[in-house]
DNA sequence: GAAGTCACG
DNA sequence: ACGTACGTGACTTCA
């Protein structure tokens, strides 16, 4: 192939990229023209036929795919890399407007105004009468293929351009098509867990859960389903009548979440108790009793997937299972953590975490010196905002001045209301009207960045991050105020969580880089929006953690300094 | 499959 | 006068 630039597309037996087999692979390098390779069910003559083509996947051709991490994920099955220059047309779209859908079925009926086979004609609906790929005649398979990799061809020449108009070229060449690979990399890695350790949680958790049961029911009076909200409702503001007036769902139903039910604690002890099953029903349920059924039997290790195309700020999300809300807040949610271990005992687990990253970009986008004098002398960033608004010295801010400065902190990167951080606070709403303008009136430039930030997407109907990173707010100018008030905080708080996404990416990317030409034993496992965690072997620790932090820290010069608080320990939660 | 709830940053 | 903090994914119940 003389080619300087093939789509590809690969078939396989299911989902799971790292389980699957390979069926056949689709190529097209000229509009409206593709070939199809089918494989055969014997997985060595699948191996066989594919070396056939390694000096095209090794080579410098540039490959074009429509979400190639899965395609890369499946060759790896049978070793063979994938090297070149990379063009990903799900990921392109996801620059080009990060908050509309990047399905390829979509795509081509929107930018080639063409209904492609869909993969339910091929093989019917989700259920058990839907076939196997490998039973759909090869003819079929052929047409189906081929289609999808001349729409991923076709698709390249309208992106190429729109990345360009949307100025997120370079962010496309050098952040998010290098990710790519090292998403890769770390999704094939995995991370070992301890499932024994977690068999027993989770035994210890039953018990707590009959107990708390047993206890709910007669402190009610009758047995009821109390995972049912439905029935916990009728029971507590029925049947118990513990307050006047309950709050409603707008289908309804009574309220019962967290916030409601903290609310009610001095009015019943029962309220403690259901708060507490809850939690542990919570945690068996979702990590205790599943993890172990994610672990891969071919690796024991437990391999999440990263979606790069899926957060409308640019952030990565984590399922299958998701590993970025593993529980931490709370001591029986921390035990989850200790069963996430290094993968051998030569082996630590390495935590690197960003300080306030989100704060310190604010305080650099709005040049607000206070602020960033702040954090340039390394002060307790919540404390110091304290003494400011509450003007007290600084070793006089008590602890609940600290919490609620913490609170308006974290308040005003998402676009606080006076309501809303009187919901968040013991204050009442005129207590937090006035730390709110208290707050603005210590930070001048803080308020004049945000009403900056609102004013430009006015103007232009997006905002974008310190990479140019866009989201557009096509909300910014309703005539309805809460969907305008939506689109203002979003004009806030995008280019925050954006450019914080933006960072650790690059961060990823150079720690990767120098990871694979150093040659190091060491892995980077997972991402948690502002935290690394490695496999580190004990004779690199010395050598990784400085170049760990320095790589986090220097990603993205800015006029406040960077963080990063570095770890190590047996499991996830020593690390930290 | 929607709704409610709750785990994380 | 209105409703109310940004971004996610997974589990259970129930129509």
């Amino acid at each position: 192939m003389s080619q300087t630039s093939v789509c590809f597309d690969t078939e396989t037996t299911g989902l799971k990229a790292l389980e699957v087999e390979l069926i056949g692979i689709a190529f097209s390098y000229e509009v409206g023209k593709g070939y199809y390779v089918s494989f055969p069910e014997n997985q060595e003559e699948t191996k066989t036929i594919l070396e056939e083509f390694r000096s095209f996947f090794e080579s410098d051709i540039e490959k074009i795919g429509h979400n190639l991490k899965y395609d890369i994920k499946v060759l790896s099955n049978y070793q063979m890399p994938v090297k070149g220059k990379l063009f990903d047309t799900m990921i392109a779209h996801y620059l080009i407007n990060p908050d509309m859908r990047h399905n390829m079925d979509v795509l081509a009926e929107t930018y080639l105004n063409y209904q492609p086979v869909s993969i339910t004609e091929l093989i019917g609906k989700k259920g058990k009468n839907q076939l196997f790929m490998r039973v759909v005649p090869i003819k079929d398979q052929t047409e189906y293929a081929v289609e999808d990799a001349d729409i991923t061809l076709q698709l390249k020449e309208h992106f190429t351009k729109e990345l360009e108009s949307g100025n997120v070229t370079k962010l496309f060449n050098e952040v998010e098509l290098p990710l790519v690979s090292v998403l890769t990399a770390m999704e094939i890695e995995g991370i070992n867990v301890n499932t024994d350790f977690l068999k027993e949680l989770s035994i210890a958790l039953t018990n707590d859960i009959d107990a708390l049961e047993k206890s709910i029911y007669e402190q009610a009076g009758e047995e009821f389903n109390i995972a049912s909200p439905k029935q916990l409702g009728i029971v507590l503001f029925e049947n118990m009548k513990l307050v006047d007036k309950p709050k409603k769902t707008k289908t309804g139903q009574y309220k019962t979440g967290e916030d409601i039910l903290s609310a009610l604690e001095k009015e019943h002890k029962i309220i403690r108790d259901i708060k507490e099953y809850r939690q542990y029903k919570k945690l068996q349920s979702t990590y205790v009793d599943a993890l172990p059924n994610e672990v891969n039997p071919k690796t024991g290790r437990i391999h999440t997937q990263y979606m790069q195309a899926v957060a409308a700020t640019g952030r990565l999300s984590s399922n299958n299972p998701n590993l970025q809300n593993i529980p931490i807040r709370t001591e029986r949610g921390r035990e989850v953590r200790k069963a996430f271990i290094p993968k051998s005992q030569e082996y630590v687990l390495l935590a690197a975490d960003y300080s306030q990253i989100e704060l310190r970009i604010i305080a650099a986008l709005s040049e607000e010196e206070t602020m960033m004098e702040a954090f340039k002398n390394g002060e307790d960033i919540h404390a110091s905002t304290a003494a400011k608004v509450f003007n007290v010295p600084l070793e006089e801010v008590t602890r609940e001045q600290r919490s609620n400065a913490k609170t308006v902190n974290f308040g005003i990167i998402y676009g606080v209301s006076a309501f809303g951080l009187s919901n968040q606070t013991d204050l009442s709403r005129g207590e937090a009207k006035e730390l709110i303008d208290t707050y603005y009136e210590t930070y001048p430039k803080l308020k004049a960045y945000m009403t900056a930030q609102v004013d430009f997407a006015r103007d232009n109907g997006y905002v974008e991050t310190v990479l140019n990173r866009r989201r557009y707010l096509k909300d910014i100018n309703s005539r309805n105020a809460m969907v305008r008030s939506g689109a203002e905080r979003n004009a806030v708080n995008a280019p925050i969580q954006g450019s914080a996404a933006d960072i650790i990416k690059l961060a990823m990317i150079n720690i990767y880089n120098r990871f694979e030409k150093e040659g190091f034993k060491s892995k980077m496992l997972l991402q948690v929006h502002d935290e690394l965690v490695f496999d580190a072997h004990k004779d690199e620790l010395e050598t990784i953690k400085p170049i760990i932090k320095h790589e986090m820290e220097n990603a993205f010069k800015m006029s406040v300094p960077l963080d990063v608080e570095i770890g190590i320990g047996y499991n996830w939660l020593e690390a930290h």
